[in-house]
DNA sequence: TAGATTGTTAATCGATTAACAATC
DNA sequence: TAGATTGTTAATCGATTAACAATC
């Protein structure tokens, strides 16, 4: 892939954009756009037109001056820059509520993100068909792995186990990680853990929607 | 509450690390951990010392000088903050998968947020209990908030009826939306509304598994 | 008291925005 | 060509880090 990049490191707010604009342009496509430029896309998306030129020069210039975008153009050249215009292979660790609604959820298969299988130490869930996929006992997985090399594991075993399984998980040669268990864990080497929180986002809400009855009840300093 | 405050809205990346002290003070709680310097608990969340300290003295002060911080009265100040030191009331819209997963899981009860009823248009789905909750018609929504107030309402209906239902949540006077919808969606006048775009995550965990890979084998920029 | 560690201000760093030449 | 809009550099803004006086 031929893609200019000015950083060595993507900054995070920047790698943080790029899947909404994915988002934005698969929705322009839909609808049947098929041009767009950096103004009319930054009011769609709250963003200021000068950021979104900077953002995208800096992968290496998509539009053309005086036209815009093309709307399937981009789309494709973010698909490629986040690696998503493939197939992915998951694993799910953990069959309890939030591993098995990431194995039915239709969207990432979509997307192209397929669940392949579960594990779980509880036999009770061994053998069900969770959607797509079976749910294989732990002891399995270390085989499981050497004939079906998989792209990303979802964490979502209990706290109690999520380090463990995770170390296994690196160990074993899995290089991606998305977490779901609200734990601090600590990452092996050459493994990426993306942590998705649930927990954290629910508290942030309650803390904006409390930050927004302050400052309407009193505006100015709060002081002690 | 007097909780000194030096902006008029936290910043955001502030915001983001409220969560992840308050759960990080909740691990050292469990540990019996009484008291905690900034040092310690930079190392503990990668972070650095002076951040925690300018993040916290800036809600006014929780420290002791020469003694740093205890474990549960920071915890205790930082649940007041987000206003998280009481019960939440939340129902879902939409009882598929995400929002069944929603309401059964634990962690969000144990926090305090409680999911106290589903809605959904599926006459399949009516009727049926969900963890501690029970699954409404959509019909029954507006009677079901005026007799019973809820603090937040979880969104995870399809693509198509989400606009449409968060503008019917807005004009119900629901003031904290929890969105799993992943669309680009307009929050009503009044509405705060939190997305969580799972397949975003997912995009960014296999980006950086990407960008990693490329800047491995080939240090430098890579020009056109 | 001496040592430790906070709270706070100033310095630095990085991200966003503004401006405009390049060019379709 | 004239108008539009990108790509890119410079200016600004905001967040993080450093430094250290205050004080437990």
């Amino acid at each position: 892939m031929s893609v200019r990049r000015k950083y060595d490191r993507i900054p995070d707010p920047m790698s943080r954009r790029l899947p909404a604009y994915y988002r934005m342009l698969q929705e322009l496509e839909a609808a049947g756009q098929t041009d767009i430029s950096s103004l009319e896309l930054a009011r769609m998306m709250n963003l200021t037109d000068s950021q979104i030129r900077h953002d995208l020069s800096s992968f290496g210039g998509f539009g053309r001056r005086g036209l815009g975008y093309n709307v399937s153009l981009l789309k494709k050249s973010i698909g490629d820059i986040m690696d998503i215009n493939r197939k992915h292979r998951l694993i799910v660790i953990g069959a309890g509520n939030i591993g098995r609604a990431v194995a039915m959820y239709a969207g990432f298969r979509e997307a192209g993100f397929e669940v392949e299988a579960l594990f779980d130490v509880d036999p009770q869930r061994i053998g069900v068909a969770i959607g797509q996929a079976q749910v294989y006992s732990m002891e399995e997985l270390e085989q499981y792995l050497k004939n079906n090399p998989v792209d990303i594991a979802v964490l979502a075993t209990p706290v109690s186990q999520a380090q463990k399984v995770l170390d296994i998980l690196g160990a074993l040669g899995v290089t991606g990680v998305w977490n779901f268990v609200p734990a601090t864990l600590n990452a092996p080497e050459g493994t990426i853990v993306f942590n998705v929180h649930l927990a954290d986002s629910l508290m942030a809400l309650s803390f904006r929607m409390h930050e927004k009855v302050v400052v309407e009840k009193n505006e100015g300093w709060t002081e002690a």
